[in-house]
DNA sequence: GTTGCGCCTCTTTTT
DNA sequence: GAGGCGCAAC
């Protein structure tokens, strides 16, 4: 067992052993930071610390069931199974649900995912009768969610001057009024939205001393992953589990700080050391994933924000292959691109599957490649979007199990009172909600009172009312008597829920209700594991357990040697032999949202260095020229990112843009335009426009604007291709036939060509 | 009360 | 290109 020591280096194992006090270790990418942390977790155990001592808040709830399993090859699994080990919004659920009469919370309450919250905003706009386009739900939840992480409460809102004072200039006075109601509602059902597991375990900490203290004692030693990205709601909370005994090592990276938009504030590591002076700081700087040009490649990306604790990431493997840049002439060619790339990597190079991501930055690019992918008869596994729990049949039956644990739950009740269609309209439901408001009772409430629903409909929607009521009632009382499948199992037959899918034999039809069969499965599974563990309340756990997954914990057993699609946000903490970040362009990579302030620029880049440093072996980057966007395309340029990389680690493939070297011929024209392609018609020198060969061709005039990106003049004729949907482009100057000439002004594709041009590449 | 059609607005990232 | 919403017909 000592010779755990022995597999690290001279600065891990410092991280490691020195358990006491205060520890902040700077972990660049790659550096082995969770086996730092397993280490040490495995560390303190073997000195004899109790593992139900010992708090462990990692990113995902993976991570943590990761770390745990090779915790448990050290120190053997019952031990490992009683750390307390999870993200921050499980482990404070967990505690909320214990002492949730405290907060005079029922101890089953429902956790609000985003859409809940929204519908719930929403509905809430409209009772104010404000105007739901100036206030937009998402926005009015965005503000709400940045207060409840900056630990302002409702009435502390309407004081803060800043705040208020934003809202004014965007014309939304009304939003701590919003926020007011918001939070009341939240409490009449019962429910708590992702921020509220943080704030009200604040809430719980600051009103009841008690409950804190017995919290500080219970847990001796905490450990933070990610520190870089927690905000200041989960900063207090660590805060104070810390005051007592000291004893607390967060592990974080500040280059790698991405989640900003969520309240992470990366002064929290900044600042570490004025909370905690005696402090020992462990810098982790070698980086064992990957290839030295790799790693300098992405130094020299990084090196390029101002904002940033001093390291220097090193790499001893090999030199290895420069930073693949691709340039493709669309989106949908951008996906034949890296899907022919893998397969000969693949073919040549003995890779599998697994071995390959592709990163991108919105979750709407992934469509192109899974397309492409499909062609190609290649199994790949997508993370985030549009997920197994957001489709409809499954929010369905999981609101039918929401209300049956918590009849207060309006937001599922909504949802499930007429599916199947039960004859409970629309003008129902409003003068149930309506009654429900004026009464301040619950719509559930106002359902279960005979004489309040006597009162509002007439005697047929009133039978159709109660045998809704007497159904939900028969399932919560069922609830003691069988397991968590069981009465899952019920609730789709008896709700009529299983009829109203098999009634249809369409492809979608049945996939949907293999996923209900599906859903069933894992609950089935899930109570089986916490039968093992002697806990009750199969449902709500498992409520609990759906709700606050991560993208990263919804893989199942088949999804093993796959390609891996995923958002650069979700790839933190994974690294892959082969990545791809795609669609490296301005307004998309750095995101157009964005572009408007340093800072946020800033995060794009670290956001670019995290995708960059998931690569063990080989880094690809690609760009399209153009791109589809609102349904049509539109041009778009290489991002700044793309020549901030250092140019001694990066090549330009030459697949797709076909350049012979010609000097003056080709010698892009200069111009003062601004934007990337300025298409102009029989213009001399530049580069001509040709088809591509193999492909079906068609020839039309380019009449619109190019969108927000492009300047191309309309009325010209340009011959062109289509390639799928996309219109392509080919570049070569030695087209006799070329119609047209494009101009690459003073952008980062004019210098990307110059380099194509002097490396000599003939088509 | 229910269904379907056409028009409108979006597109960042996540627990 | 998709999802949400309002309106009109059944």
């Amino acid at each position: 067992m000592q010779n755990y020591l022995e597999e690290l280096n001279t600065a891990q194992q410092q991280a490691v052993v020195s358990s006491e006090g205060a520890s902040l270790v700077i972990a660049g990418a790659g550096s082995g930071k969770t086996r730092v942390l397993t280490y040490r977790i495995a560390h303190l155990l073997m000195q004899g610390v109790p593992p139900h001592r010992i708090l462990a808040l990692t990113f995902t709830n993976k991570a943590a069931k990761e770390m745990k399993l090779r915790i448990a090859t050290m120190v053997g699994n019952d031990v490992a199974q009683k750390l307390w080990m999870g993200t921050f919004h499980s482990v404070f659920a967990r505690i909320l649900r214990s002492e949730a009469d405290k907060l005079h919370y029922p101890s089953s309450f429902t956790i609000y995912d985003t859409a809940d919250s929204k519908s719930l905003i929403k509905s809430i706009i409209s009772q104010m009768k404000l105007n739901d386009k100036e206030y937009k739900p998402g926005q009015v939840l965005g503000r709400i969610s940045s207060a409840k992480n900056d630990l302002v409460t409702p009435a502390a809102y309407a004081r803060d001057q800043h705040r208020m004072m934003e809202d004014q200039a965007s014309r939304k006075g009304m939003i701590h009024e919003i926020y007011t109601r918001y939070m009341r509602q939240c409490y009449k059902f019962g429910a708590m939205d992702f921020d509220d597991l943080l704030l009200n375990t604040n809430i719980l900490f600051r009103d009841h001393p008690e409950v804190l203290q017995k919290y500080q004692n219970w847990i001796q030693y905490i450990l933070v992953d990610e520190y870089q990205d927690t905000n200041y709601s989960q900063y207090i909370i660590i805060k104070k589990l810390a005051e007592k005994h000291g004893n607390i090592c967060v592990v974080g990276d500040d280059a790698q700080s991405i989640y900003s938009f969520r309240g992470a504030k990366i002064e929290n590591i900044l600042n570490f050391r004025n909370d905690y002076p005696d402090y020992k700081l462990f810098k982790l700087e070698q980086n064992y994933r990957s290839t030295q040009n790799i790693v300098n490649a992405a130094n020299s990306i990084i090196s390029n924000n101002t904002r940033q604790i001093k390291k220097a990431v090193f790499s001893e493997k090999d030199t290895g292959n420069r930073i693949k840049i691709h340039n493709a002439y669309s989106d949908i060619e951008e996906g034949y691109i890296v899907i022919n790339d893998i397969k000969d990597k693949k073919l040549r190079q003995n890779y599998d599957y697994q071995d390959f991501a592709i990163l991108y930055r919105t979750n709407a690019q992934s469509r192109i490649f899974e397309e492409a992918l499909r062609r190609s008869n290649m199994p790949y596994k997508i993370y985030g979007g549009l997920s197994f729990y957001q489709r409809k049949e499954i929010k369905d039956l999981l609101a039918y199990c929401r209300v049956t644990v918590n009849s207060a739950d309006q937001e599922a009740l909504k949802r499930i009172i007429n599916y199947p269609t039960r004859g409970i309209g629309k003008t129902t439901l409003d003068k149930i909600e309506e009654a429900a408001n004026v009464s301040g009772k619950g719509m559930w409430e106002v359902l279960i009172s005979i004489e309040d629903t006597a009162r509002l409909v007439n005697a047929g929607t009133q039978r159709k009312l109660q045998s809704f009521v007497g159904m939900i009632n028969v399932f919560a009382a069922s609830m003691k008597q069988q397991s968590a499948y069981d009465l899952v199992m019920e609730i789709a037959t008896q709700s009529g829920m299983m009829k109203d899918l098999y009634q249809d034999r369409t492809p979608e039809a049945v996939a949907r209700q293999e996923n209900v069969q599906e859903l069933l499965n894992g609950i089935q599974e899930f109570t089986n594991n916490q039968l093992e563990q002697g806990s009750e309340n199969g449902l709500i756990n498992f409520l609990e357990e759906v709700s606050l997954l991560t993208d990263q914990d919804n893989e199942t057993e088949d999804d093993i040697n796959k390609v891996t699609l995923m958002t650069i946000h979700s790839s933190k903490g994974l690294e892959f032999k082969n990545v791809y970040v795609v669609g490296v362009e301005e307004g998309l990579f750095p995101s157009s949202m964005t572009q408007e302030s340093e800072q946020g620029v800033e995060e794009e880049r670290r956001l670019f260095y995290v995708a960059v440093t998931r690569a063990e072996d080989n880094a690809t980057i690609s760009f399209a020229r153009t791109r589809y966007k609102y349904g049509e395309s539109a041009f778009c340029r290489p991002s700044r990112f793309i020549n901030e990389i250092n140019e001694e680690f990066v090549e330009f493939a030459n697949d797709q843009v076909k350049i012979t070297d010609k000097p003056g011929r080709f010698a892009p024209k200069q111009t003062e335009r601004r934007s990337f392609s300025h298409v102009q018609a029989n213009q001399k020198p530049g580069y001509n426009f040709k088809k591509v060969e193999n492909s079906p061709e068609t020839s039309r005039p380019i009449t619109n604007s190019g969108g927000s990106h492009g300047n191309l003049k309309p009325g010209l004729t340009v011959e062109h291709i289509r390639f799928g949907r996309g219109t392509i482009i080919s570049i070569d100057g030695e087209m006799p036939n070329a119609k047209a000439t494009v101009n690459f002004e003073n952008t980062g594709l004019k210098q990307l060509l110059l380099k194509f041009a002097k490396l000599k590449i003939l088509g």
